[in-house]
RNA sequence: GCGGGCGUGGCGGAACGGCAGACGCGCUGGACUUAGGAUCCAGUGGGGUAAUUCCCGUGAAGGUUCAAGUCCUUUCGCCCGCACCA
């Protein structure tokens, strides 16, 4: 060994080295229990950032330890490589071509990730762009056109004009943009759709298999899906054959319907609003309600501003004439566009009826109490008793809900509905970087699925990046026209691209068989190893891919292309990475590069401070020095072992068992160790503790070492070290296996296997017992260890300073907790 | 407003209901040195005491318990998600 831990000659040698041996690579099958460990594969946006060596060091370390616990181990890499910052780059910097940038970029990023030393199995990478990966991606979406699960509709959708694109509902945050903040706008325009509404009900339900899952994010999901269970009541417009349907989630309240509101771009208000009294004020204020950002649109700050509309709706259960108005609150979105309103028992009804005189009138009263509605200060939502209901009175509401319900079901104007919040996925993108929607328009046929034998429908190279709000591709005649693959006449073809989102949904299936040219993946390698058994990545992905993937994997299971239910067994959600309190950014200032770190400290360095911070799901605070701090560890651990080389490799394989003195303590240290680190890394993922407690037989060994030689058994200093190195190899892998090739031993460390402690090591012969009196710590006692309760109560009464102490006091009560504390209670 | 999470030294963070502050950073002192911003050793929550020691301390206030950072109730602050969802 050189006398100076040398980083950067040390991890080359050692990348090189894995590399040429293929240390990494993945046989397809083994006997060995399987364990597929994948992070969120990233965007090769040009360089890493401290976030992808966190999550990838995470992964790193759960991959290595399950290989060194003898599991078959599956962890992959690859590139998510569509999208729109190749685009955008090669719109500013004319003449980059995105493919020639996404390339560039993943090169880049490859040679980071080697850099940091991950076990990846390089043979299985793959990126999303490539043909003969986006032809499974054009190939699946034919699955699910062909299933009716990709429909084309015209509709209002979120555009954001910087991207100039459409978004789907999961991309737009706050009514901005996810990706760039921009305000979106909505368009009326026909795009392509996933119909996930059709698994709403079991992508909430199969969340019961999720136990290794966060709750958060399984609430988040939860909230995203939105499940509520109420009734749709149609109301006749009085005078017309017309009806206005109403989704409501307490029927129980019908009786008290005051008022109808319609959502401002309703198909029925337009043709109310015709031959209306204001009609021209409410057309203004109608386009100025749709002219609003979806930002002011459903802000509960504005507000609510209604206009009657002359018409009049007749209440099924009473007969009533009922004023009909639109209203700006009313999202046409949600249910089915209107809102009954029942001011006595909704607070938004009830403020609204005030502003507008509407009639309270009260249907449901709390035990024992009369409500009166000119006394009242706010609605009443608890639960109750029906009153003015005609023959419902009486009823609790609860029940009435069902009873109303039927009643109206069987009367035909009413009937059970389960409403989502969730909507279908807006998969359509006007943008050039992206796979191709494989479908064609004739103008005999209509819309025609490409044939499956003409994928990939490549991307042409030679095209135009003129940002107009267009898919470059419908500039490029080669690519739109084509022959309709029906009738064999003049067809077009399709010119958006897919979400993104789309290639990620499926790719951790690809991992399995990569390079098969037949099919997206062998079903068999798909069942060997899928579910994913550890899922790593941001939680900003908690609703967006991971619930897209949630979707496909239900969509391909019904296609029996897979056989599993879930995509991810167990999800780690990883915090971000700060800076000063905040995230690092650009903008900001406060951004620390991998590169320099590495350059200045090594891989192994920046990935055990990164696992040493904080705890994996927390956010973690940057700091230079304890950085500083993980290299000088690393160099002390190098400074322990330099001078004992030749003798550890001298040194006999296993100690003796029978120990005595420091000898015995520091295996017990050992032993310790390997039991804390093992159940740290695998029960609780509490890296950091794990760090710590090596950081701690690294302190003891240093004791241990500076004893006269014949007082340490060398035995004992050589599986001190030897485990030492091994706990380390998934945080540290290149220092660790520069060591245990130095003190002489054959074979990658990386290939060991993970040491098991002795039970019968960490024994305890001695232990510290805590005298408390009052619950106050009074006295500390060596006493054997293994001590009954009572012969632990008869040692510490006999105590001469607990005697001194409970002298001439009344002893009331002794607590002896054998291994820890007596607590004696005196008056 | 609803849902979730978090509040512990100067800092990052440890603590099956049982010695609060492991480990690391920083700081202080010592050793080795021409030197130390290297390394090794020791100390380091606050306050009192000459001292073996004593008192106070986990955002705040109550409670349960022999014993509470940990369990329960209330409350304050910060972070995240959803939000006029009918």
């Amino acid at each position: 060994m050189k006398v100076k831990y040398d980083f950067d000659e040390i991890e080359k040698k050692w990348q090189d080295r894995w590399a040429e041996d293929d240390l990494y690579a993945v046989p397809d099958f083994s006997d060995q229990p399987k364990y597929y460990c994948l992070e969120m594969f990233p965007y090769p946006s040009g360089k890493l950032h401290m976030g992808h060596v966190r999550n990838y060091s995470i992964g790193d370390v759960v991959a290595r330890y399950k290989s060194m616990q003898g599991f078959h181990v599956l962890h992959p890499m690859g590139w998510d490589a569509f999208g729109l910052p190749a685009e955008n780059a090669a719109i500013k910097h004319g003449g980059i071509h995105p493919a020639d940038w996404t390339i560039e970029n993943i090169k880049n990023m490859r040679e980071q990730l080697k850099q940091l030393g991950i076990s990846y199995d390089w043979n299985r990478e793959f990126a999303t762009c490539d043909p003969e990966y986006y032809r499974w991606t054009e190939w699946l979406f034919l699955q699910l056109y062909h299933k009716g699960l990709a429909y084309k509709k015209l509709s209002a959708v979120n555009w954001c004009p910087d991207c100039a694109t459409v978004l789907a509902n999961e991309q737009v945050v706050n009514g901005c943009c996810e990706r760039c903040k921009t305000t979106v706008e909505k368009r009326e325009l026909a795009q392509w759709f996933f119909k996930i509404t059709d698994y709403a009900d079991r992508l909430l339900k199969d969340m019961d298999l999720l136990e290794g899952w966060p709750e958060k994010v399984k609430i988040m999901q939860e909230n995203w899906i939105g499940r509520s269970e109420g009734a749709e009541i149609d109301f006749i417009i009085d005078g017309t054959e017309d009806k206005i349907t109403v989704y409501t989630t307490r029927p129980d309240t019908v009786f008290g319907v005051t008022y109808m509101a319609l959502a401002p771009e309703h198909p029925l208000a337009e043709r109310l609003i015709a031959g209306s009294e204001k009609e021209a004020e409410i057309k203004e204020f109608v386009r100025k309600v749709k002219n609003l950002s979806e930002i002011d649109r459903t802000s509960s700050e504005v507000e609510k501003v209604g206009y009657p509309l002359g018409a009049y709706c007749i209440n099924p259960l009473t007969g009533e004439k009922i004023p009909v108005l639109i209203a700006n609150y009313v999202l046409l979105e949600y249910g089915t566009g209107c809102v009954m309103g029942v001011p006595a028992h909704d607070q938004r009804d009830f403020e609204f009826a005030r502003k507008y005189n509407y009639p309270i009138r009260v249907v449901i009263q709390p035990a024992g109490a009369a409500l009166a509605p000119g006394e009242m200060e706010s609605a009443y939502e608890e639960e109750g008793f029906l009153v003015n209901s005609g023959q419902f009175n009486g009823q609790p509401n609860k029940e009435a809900i069902k009873s109303i319900t039927s009643y109206l079901e069987e009367m035909g104007q009413g009937r059970f509905k389960v409403t989502y919040r969730l909507r279908d996925w807006l998969i359509s993108r006007q943008r050039y970087w992206g796979a191709p929607i494989p479908i064609i328009y004739c103008e005999n046929c209509g819309i025609v699925p490409a044939p499956e034998s003409d994928l990939p429908v490549l991307l042409p190279m030679e095209v135009e990046f003129k940002p107009t709000g267009q898919s470059p591709l419908a500039e490029c005649p080669d690519f739109v026209n084509t022959t309709c693959p029906s009738c064999g006449g003049q067809g077009k073809r399709e010119t958006d691209t897919m979400d993104t989102f789309m290639c990620s949904s499926w790719y951790y299936y690809r991992f399995t068989s990569p390079r098969e040219a037949e099919q997206p993946w062998d079903k068999d390698k798909v069942d060997y190893w899928l579910p994913v058994d550890q899922y790593i990545g941001g939680v900003e992905h908690a609703i967006l891919h991971l619930l897209y993937s949630r979707f496909f994997t239900k969509v391909l299971n019904d296609l029996k292309l897979v056989s599993n239910q879930e995509p991810f067994t167990n999800l780690l959600t990883q915090g971000m990475v700060l800076k000063d309190g905040t995230k690092m950014s650009k903008s900001k200032g406060n951004v620390v590069s991998p590169e320099d770190i590495i350059a200045r400290y090594g891989a192994d360095t920046a990935r055990l401070f990164i696992l040493f911070a904080a705890p994996p799901e927390r956010d973690l605070e940057w700091s230079d020095q304890a950085v500083e701090g993980c290299y000088r560890f690393l160099n002390r651990i190098w400074r322990l072992v330099e001078p004992l080389e030749e003798m550890l490799k001298k040194a006999p394989g296993r100690p003796d068992t029978d120990l005595a003195g420091a000898n015995r303590d520091m295996r017990r240290i050992t032993h310790k160790t390997i039991k804390k680190v093992t159940e740290d890394i695998s029960t609780r993922f509490n890296f950091n503790t794990a760090v710590s407690a090596i950081m701690e037989h690294v302190n003891a060994l240093y004791q241990f070492k500076e004893l006269p030689e014949t007082d340490r058994d060398s035995a004992v200093l050589r599986e001190a070290v030897e485990s030492l190195l091994l706990l380390l190899a998934p945080f540290a892998p290149h220092i660790t296996e520069e060591i245990w090739e130095a003190t002489g031993h054959a074979g990658s460390i990386h290939l060991q296997k993970w040491p098991s402690y002795n039970p019968a090591a960490i024994v305890e012969d001695e232990i510290t017992i805590v005298v408390q009196i009052n619950s106050r710590v009074r006295d500390r006692m060596l006493l054997p260890a293994g001590l009954t309760a009572g012969e632990m109560q008869e040692l510490v009464m006999h105590d001469p300073k607990i005697l001194r102490l409970t002298e001439g006091k009344k002893i009331v009560k002794i607590i002896p907790v054998p291994g820890k504390l007596v607590n004696i209670v005196v008056k």
